[in-house]
DNA sequence: TGTATGTATATGTATATACATTATTGGTCG
DNA sequence: CGACCAATAATGTATATACATATACATACA
């Protein structure tokens, strides 16, 4: 069947020694001769595997000296609105959530279409209301894909919040967000306790997970209450 | 002196090629034969110099057919908003801005309060309108610290943006961006055609370069005709 | 006419080899 | 003892070559 690519092999193997601890941020890995030697292959192959894995910033090199494990460091833009529990709770004030709804159902049109799924594929869905000291912040209303996330309804979520679950169980590999203005409908009003003029930020944002949509995310915050930040800094070259 | 390797000079050449539009967004560039003609090096080093353009996404390649240059939005988290006229002709329109502000002044408490800078420094003060096919999509208001960049107030931003005259100037190293809703004002109504209930995305973004802070703009869009849009993707293959 | 097959093209992976560059280390000589 | 130099170790770049794989296109055959 589909044998990978050594120098995939390769890679795994670095990537799963430094999942496991064996080799540690700032540690030194094997040079491109032993590992040449290890797996039986040419010098050139591993060097084509961690030449990647130093583009994927998992190791840093240095001639004469040897590779090193890179220091993570998470990076992820947008990481303000990742877990908003945490972000309510460092600003010392009380966080909260009210389940609306949380049920399976099948995929309607629209959503099949964002998803890009079939129209009646099991999802499913949760609505609730993130609070920061009882003041609603956050309304989310979310699709899951059945089939990828099957304990999805059996969680308690005012314990932790879907999008903490869903990053512990299917190891995120690539976000969209889409973000727009809109004043929200009757139905957002009154969940999030505002006026029809009041205009909300609302982020789509789309998660992958080995490049397998997972979920389908609306979040819905009032622009007069709630900001996104987000700060890039630009690592690279010229 | 610092004769760049081959493959980098491989990798400038190509890229040019995209920044000139010699090469655009999913028209093909030359086999690695040909690049390898050209250059007068073997295929592994053309090979070598395009591996790395596809790991960062510059490139697509499909084995039996070809190159070819993404049409993925330049990764950089909302890089959609970072040169407007670029994105617009990308999209196939038209593109044209209208200049409504363009003077030095002096530092306001808001203002220098926003740009951490003494009350009473000379900035430059821009107010654009920028238009896809005649109809207002953004509206700039950009405070410049004037010692920084000197030459602001003579730029023509008909032909450049001033992010793009910026960018050039001062290599950024920082981007902050702090989204929220809003409503326009009176004076925004006006300048963008839209009425007091078309909810706004309001960017205010800081930029830094060498870690002095540079510009500080606001940037507000329509919500109902423009839409913000980042990819995330985060590596580690496996 | 439609289907199968082959061929040219282009990328994908793997190897052996060579030499350059950078940092460490140890040793020699003043 | 210290300064310089050589050897060594490790990565960095470049080449020629080989074979594998995927696609498109043309050609031959039923």
């Amino acid at each position: 069947m589909s044998n990978k690519p050594r120098y995939q092999q390769i890679k795994s193997f670095i990537l799963d020694g430094i999942k496991q601890q064996t080799y540690r941020p700032g540690g030194k890995i094997p040079t491109e001769n032993e590992l040449a030697q290890q797996f039986a292959v040419s010098r050139m192959t591993v060097n084509k595997a961690i030449r990647d894995l130093v583009q994927d910033n998992m190791l840093v090199r240095y001639p004469g000296l040897g590779t090193f494990v890179s220091d993570a460091k998470a990076e992820s833009p947008l990481a303000d609105i990742k877990n908003i529990a945490e972000e309510v709770r460092q600003r010392g004030h009380d966080y909260s959530c009210r389940i609306v709804k949380l049920r399976e159902t099948a995929a309607s049109e629209s959503v099949a279409m964002q998803m890009g799924i079939p129209i009646g594929t099991p999802v499913y869905r949760s609505v609730i209301v993130h609070l920061e000291n009882a003041l609603p912040i956050q309304l989310e209303n979310r699709y899951v894909i059945a089939s990828s996330v099957p304990g999805y309804l059996e969680q308690d979520f005012t314990q932790h919040t879907p999008n903490e679950y869903l990053s512990r169980m299917c190891p995120i590999s690539s976000i969209e967000h889409i973000v727009e203005a809109v004043l929200p409908s009757e139905q957002v009003q009154e969940l999030l306790d505002i006026d029809a003029n009041t205009p909300c930020i609302q982020v789509n944002r789309r998660t992958w997970s080995d490049n397998r949509l997972i979920s389908f995310a609306s979040l819905t915050h009032p622009g007069t209450r709630y900001k996104l930040r987000s700060i890039t800094t630009l690592s690279s070259s010229h």
